[in-house]
DNA sequence: AACTATTTATAAGA
DNA sequence: TTCTTATAAATAGTT
């Protein structure tokens, strides 16, 4: 808003993009305090940045508070939100989901039992082998999701420090005409402990 | 801003402030937006008028995703409340077993939610991973002992019947001079069936 | 972090 | 409400 009219899509330079998350936040969360106070009003902005971290402001109590408050007005204003509605469509679905839930309690007595008693039936193991499976398969896709995100966190760490580092130089080379050193420009690894999480997958 | 500084403190005229609330209400979504585009931040704004009228934004996916992600985010920097305090020497065994089992339970809810609710950390889902290796080790032990029961079962009978044969054999032989056929003398395969169940494993 | 040249938001008036 | 306009605020680019 000055200097420049300003294009109205994600800046691409890091260092860029980072004062400017700080100064329009900064703005950002002024301006809501005025439009509580001014008008009278209860206002919460909630705000991620890229990196993931969390900036909040409530104008007048908490944000759990103003979370309720918001959860009892949109629920009445909307449609409907579909929050724990158990179509008892079909007995039959339930039926078999109280037998897996008995098979695996019986697992749990087993694994918690150590296996010593021979509770379960050869066709009840094979079936809570096969939950157990899928558990897992769900489980590790979770967790390569964790690591992906981790990934992206440490990649726009590389891109921010390059970008730095980048400054950093020019500003050397520039102030004292020497050269001695050179940007980090090159793809770096990434951790080896972080590979090998990946590969356990 | 204009025509006249602002005293920041509630206006008294009604109309007066109902105006002002307008503006500036799209003033802030508009910036919310802004914030989020440029510096690629996620951002949630409500907004209570003080007629209790709800107005509201979020800029990626929806305000229940992102009151989620807040309570994720939040909870982990909020102090939690201790609960119980028994003096018992082997209290912290205790308290381990009771974070496995709630683990566990967590994990039982995951599972059933399809896996859906990010409810549970990288840490806690690492540790339900271990949990159910070690128990899909024991259910697979166990099953080894079924099969290999039920292989010497096998064995056992085929000694039987072998010893059974070659005593009707030798009868035979003994009472009508007759030899046209030979008793059973070599190893069988077993079924193919059980073959594939071991190699499983 | 500070400094401005500009843009943007908006208070008051119509 | 909406438009206009003078002016206050916010902020992009720079130091």
């Amino acid at each position: 808003m000055a200097r420049g009219k300003v294009q109205l899509k994600r800046i691409e330079n890091p260092v860029h993009r980072q004062v400017t998350f700080c100064k329009r936040r900064a703005g950002l969360l002024k301006k809501a305090k005025e439009l509580s106070v001014l008008c009278d009003a209860e206002v919460g902005v909630v705000i991620f940045s890229s990196h993931g971290k969390l900036y909040e402001l409530t104008t007048k109590g908490t944000m759990q508070g103003l979370i309720e408050r918001y959860m009892k007005s949109s629920r009445g204003a909307q449609p409907d939100a579909p929050i724990e509605t158990p179509p008892l469509d079909a007995k039959e679905e339930i039926n078999m989901l109280k037998q897996e839930i008995e098979i695996l309690q019986k697992g749990l007595r087993y694994m918690f039992g150590g296996g010593a008693a021979g509770t379960m039936t050869l066709d009840e193991l094979v079936v809570l082998e096969k939950h157990l499976e899928i558990w897992i398969c769900n489980i590790r896709s979770t967790k390569i999701n964790f690591m992906c995100q981790e990934i992206q966190l440490l990649r726009n760490k590389e891109e921010m420090l390059k970008a730095a580092n980048k400054y950093l130089y020019d500003k050397v080379e520039e102030n004292t005409g020497m050269a001695d050193f050179a940007p980090i420009t090159t793809n770096f690894s990434y951790p080896l402990t972080i590979q090998n999480e990946i590969f356990q997958f």
